[in-house]
DNA sequence: ATTGAACCGGAGGCTCACCTCCGCTAATCT
DNA sequence: AGATTAGCGGAGGTGAGCCTCCGGTTCAAT
């Protein structure tokens, strides 16, 4: 009963099983990932119904509310974080790593309008989310600090903030926001 | 003509000479940075008129449009940074650079607000605000750099995107804020 | 092919913020 | 004190987004 649920079963149990219903649950959720990275946490409901080509009540029927939108453009977007960091766990430490991160950066843009949007109180779904990312990355730190290659004095929580901090600011180009990340993170790296 | 304004002169013209008037171009000042802080970039225009105690038409007498009323607010705390700076001419390189840093962090909340509203485009007063807090940090910045506190190919651009970014994460506590940027001031450390 | 359940779309009622406009108030000047 | 006029506040028109509801449509199971 409170046994903590996968995300990706949190989201295949939304999901509706009629194909044209199951069409117009993914368009909404593509297009509300969009609207949401464009215009932040509160995108017009009726612009995101427009934009997947589908009326405004199939939008209220598949989330009755603003936040289980969210909810659920967030936990997809976990998901896709958990299997790359699967991925990715065969490369060196430190490589591993920072390519990680920078598909975290990825995800940010929705984020900042999660964050937003959440500013203080939390849901069951999102410390759900929260925690199932945390556990995706937390191996790949803790193999990078037993390899010596990041200071013991940080957490993943701390890294993540870091992280998703210089990842929500608007760079003029990408190329700056590379470096600066670099820049940060050769703080997470010991001291000699 | 196109001579560029100080900050601080370009407030003291908008603020009206009558007493009464006076008072309330400062209420509404600091009851938009509370609400923009609080509520992001589209709070109620009508809440802040509320907050200052004078009706919505003063509000729109001050400040025609929303964006005059963030320049504005902009600008006050701009001017802010600038005396800090000032102030800490003669502390040591290092600390002078991350005291000042510190300093931003605090005004960042408004800042976030700012940056969301606008996402792009620049306008004149902006891009002088802009040019007044880097004019501001550089010289700290520079100085660090020629006593090698500071790696040398990072710009100020460079650093305030960083430390805004981490300034705009919502952090459970403030301590955690100031462990998180201590460690990425870390990385802008030249390595040995 | 038929049928019934599931689903669709958008009209429409509602709320709320935006912004204008103007009769009244009170600060400043003489 | 009295005149002048900048400044005040909020009523109310406008538009945008929220959300409900239901007649019509489409899927899928028989």
């Amino acid at each position: 009963m409170s046994e903590p649920i996968s995300v990706g079963e949190f989201l295949a149990a939304q999901r509706p099983r009629r194909a044209d219903a199951a069409r117009n649950f993914d368009a909404l959720l593509t297009a509300a990932r969009e609207a949401f990275a464009e215009h932040g946490a509160e995108a017009s409901l009726e612009d995101i119904a427009r934009r997947a080509g589908v009326g405004i009540g199939t939008l209220y029927r598949n989330f009755p509310t603003r936040r289980h939108l969210f909810e659920a453009v967030y936990a997809n977007e976990v998901d896709d974080l958990g299997r790359v960091a699967a991925a990715l766990a065969d490369r060196p430490s430190w490589d591993a790593l920072t390519a990680w991160l920078s598909r975290f950066v990825d995800y940010a843009m929705t984020k900042r309008a999660i964050r937003e949007a959440l500013q203080g109180e939390e849901t069951a779904v999102f410390l759900a989310c929260r925690r199932s990312m945390y556990d995706a990355g937390t191996p790949l730190l803790e193999r990078a600090q037993q390899d010596g290659a990041v200071r013991a004095d940080m957490d993943m929580d701390d890294l993540l903030r870091m992280v998703s901090g210089i990842a929500s600011v608007a760079f003029p180009d990408e190329a700056q926001r590379a470096k600066v990340l670099a820049i940060a993170l050769d703080g997470i790296r010991p001291r000699p």
